[in-house]
DNA sequence: CGTAGCACTGTACCTCGGTACAATACCGCT
DNA sequence: AGCGGTATTGTACCGAGGTACAGTGCTACG
């Protein structure tokens, strides 16, 4: 049976998780904790210092993470997200709705309550209908088309510098940016740097594919 | 206590189904169902014609949908989200995952299980990191104080449009977007439309916002 | 009725973005 | 050595994006 470990501040709800989970631990510093296993539980209270770093630790050494918090915001979710956390949910929470979130995950699933999702879902909606963008099977393939420098140039340009800021960044002429954009555009078949930017946004998982980088 | 409906192709998975849930009711056609109860459970795959308008009228009626699938992919957990579907599973997935499911789903969760929220996440952390977008208090702000029309054009800009495709789609002239966006950027201290396009894909609800418009 | 805010338009001007044409240099492969 | 792909840079050109200055018309408000 997989352990439940659950690290807030002093005092901090602990007494009521105890009474609802007699056989969790609990600590006030996970730094205390040098290792964890696999398919171990942990619950995080995100207003300890270092819950990112812990989160991505434990993660990485496979537990699962959810991370409690006393107020709920996209930003956060999104940091327990890149983190590895599998679970977000107010420290406030029923010990059932705690229950069904460990159930959750310890299936491997995600546990994103509350209203953010619906803002999460709004944000990357948007990127589904990008009209200028047509995501043609064409545009997907050019993604993998594109060298390791071209993928450089499109990552900085996703994120709204000018031809000069990445020309400065890399240390190379504006007019050399220009090409390799010109090339992006031709392969991607897409016309400008702001229809680049929202392809990046809603497939930029393939910038990170190496299959032709070199 | 709740209903359970399974809405599947004829002999698709239903009996198995039906073993491990002997109370459930099954069907292969969501359109005999009229009307569903508060806090009913219904599992919809998405084989089925019309499954995303069945998931909008099953959600709106208050009941929880999840959505079955037997080939996962992006687009489709996305417009299963925006139909108001609170789960995303295969089809094939053990009836032990199924319950946890419905545990996560009836308690107010979502479980979007796979790898896809992989994706979903690398996707929007970039919004997160964008540099050119220091998103300062003072912009968030400045997006409660864009006119209606201004938000309009925002809307097109951050979708890829040209001004002169903005000028066309609201038969005004190209001289009066160029006036629009000025009046933007200042208000939201970017410095042109391509950061404007990641703040709004960032934060998008906020165009939504109709606390000045008229 | 005056004033303020918004939508809208025009001309002029400058910068930035993107393309065309052209060239050099490095690397790996045959 | 020759070839192909990549990275790099240059000059020139043109259109799109954005700003400055100036103006009209509408509506809501005191």
């Amino acid at each position: 049976m997989s352990r439940w470990l659950f690290f807030s501040a002093p005092g901090v709800e602990s007494a009521r998780w105890a009474r609802a989970f007699p056989s969790a631990e609990f600590g006030c510093d996970p730094s205390a904790v040098n290792a964890v296993e696999p398919a171990d539980l942990c619950w995080i209270m995100s207003s300890l210092p270092g819950w990112v770093e812990h989160t991505e630790r434990f993660s990485r050494q496979g537990a699962f993470v959810v991370v409690m918090t006393l107020v709920e915001s996209r930003e956060e979710l999104l940091t327990m997200l890149r983190a590895g956390g599998r679970g977000y949910i107010h420290a406030l929470a029923s010990p059932e709705n705690l229950a069904s979130v460990a159930t959750s995950v310890m299936h491997g699933g995600y546990w994103l309550g509350s209203a953010l999702i619906g803002e999460l879902v709004a944000s990357v909606g948007n990127l589904v209908e990008s009209e200028g963008v047509p995501r043609s099977p064409r545009q997907l393939i050019g993604f993998k088309s594109l060298t390791a420098r071209e993928r450089e140039v499109c990552a900085l340009v996703a994120k709204g510098l000018s031809n000069k800021e990445v020309a400065r960044e890399f240390s190379i002429s504006e007019r050399t940016v220009k090409a390799h954009l010109s090339a992006v555009f031709e392969k991607l078949e897409i016309r400008d740097r702001l229809q680049l930017a929202l392809l990046v946004k809603s497939h930029g998982h393939l910038l990170c594919d190496k299959s032709r980088q070199g």
